[in-house]
DNA sequence: CGGCAGTTTGATGTTACTCAATTTAAGTGG
DNA sequence: CCACTTAAATTGAGTAACATCAAACTGCCG
């Protein structure tokens, strides 16, 4: 599990948080903050920020704000594969590919921060923590890959929807204290329609149905959380 | 893309293929083959091999025969995460874990080759080559993870078998020589729908369509492909 | 010959999609 | 703060895709 803790790589931590294992570790390695083989910047929400096939020397790190990480199909169709979170390395794999396999975009304005490929492999040689951390970071991402491949091979919409927002909710919670299971939640319907493979139309129907049944309320960028083991019921798989 | 060899590290390596770079590089930094920190056995079709949450000292390969990996949920529904052919390792991060995320069955006999799990990372240690080779596979599952997770969320049913289809030829192809496209295909239609997310009865009835377009045909555990142009149309998600 | 596992086929039911219209919310500029 | 504009969410009606249930068929093996 994560820890909250401040971010650590990332000029603008005072805007945000992040601190994943990943990260500190990297930390630990460097003498000086902000060294000349890292830098960052700002993107407005919406942005692409990477793109699939595209050549990079750095590895990237999502420092503030939202992302996630999809695959465009030619005729327009989108799969979203997941969110990426304050902290979050874009793919614990990229640390070894040069090319992305996938395209990212900001889903709120983000801070995004790149290191040299060729530093990150350098430190993992010299220290074997965070070649764990790293090691670690692919295992979670592999087997929140399985899961979500579950859920969409296996569950209806209503447990796809609740299974979606428990993850999420598990990840906000490591990276910020929750009062009154309010969550922030910028993510629009049209993205969960493409995350868990439902239309909009669909999503809005199941959104309606929860909150009839007062389970959860979405508004104004957040997540309420009424009735927590009946989401549970509904979206925990095993 | 895999090259076709004889498995390097099995004893049982006249009975099938395997050879993929992973295996091929342990093997290279041991001096004796059959060491003692391995063991291989023989298990039947349809035994399981490995149980999720399960401990384990070792780390897996499949030398021979086919598995899957699969996740099994409660109320009896499964996804078949992905199949394995001789020569995968059961799971990359496998070598970082010590417990199974998920479960593993073998589809036909099977040989399975275990290796401790402690003398696979000092190999590591001391072999870069190893860790490249593993940081590969790692990699190599995350994309197949992401493009299985696509063709669930956006695919239908035609598009997904297609696309499952192709993926196994390729793998398959890169272990053995085809000639006249025809390949060994020893899964069931219930394995089908379990990896796509369609009941068995949906499975057979796109197979008969495909069967009457003239683009496969499945019999005697062969899967002969008519049509090749038209089976990639329907399946590749590019 | 009987039994079993796997596949095929038909009839019917349910889930989720499509299309279209309407309402609500979120900005934007005056 | 209010009219205007635009994006997002909601609702209804009709439809397509896939599931369910049940029966029949096939090949295989004892």
């Amino acid at each position: 599990m994560q820890t909250v803790s401040p971010c650590v790589t990332c000029p603008h931590r005072d805007q945000g948080f992040c601190g994943t294992l990943m990260e500190k570790r990297l930390e630990e390695s460097s003498a000086q903050q902000r060294a000349n083989w890292q830098h960052h910047r700002i993107v407005p929400a919406g942005k692409q920020i990477a793109t699939r096939n595209e050549v990079s020397e750095d590895v990237f790190v999502l420092c503030g704000g939202w992302g996630f990480r999809f695959f465009q199909l030619p005729d327009g169709r989108r799969q979203i594969l997941n969110f990426l979170l304050p902290g979050d390395l874009f793919a614990a794999t990229s640390v070894f590919e040069q090319r992305f396999h996938f395209s990212v975009k900001a889903l709120t304005e983000a801070q995004v921060s790149g290191m040299r490929r060729e530093e990150v492999q350098a430190r993992l040689d010299a220290n074997p923590r965070i070649l764990m951390a790293l090691a670690e970071s692919c295992a979670a991402e592999s087997e929140a890959a399985d899961k979500s491949l579950t859920a969409l091979g296996q569950y209806s919409a209503e447990e796809r929807i609740a299974h979606l927002l428990l993850h999420l909710m598990r990840r906000i919670a490591a990276r910020s204290v929750i009062r009154e299971q309010r969550y922030p939640f910028p993510l629009r319907q049209q993205h969960i329609a493409d995350a868990v493979g439902l239309t909009t139309v669909h999503v809005s129907r199941i959104f309606s149905l929860f909150r009839d049944r007062g389970i959860i309320v979405v508004s104004d960028g957040i997540l309420t959380v009424v009735n927590l083991p009946e989401l549970e019921r509904i979206g925990v798989l095993n």
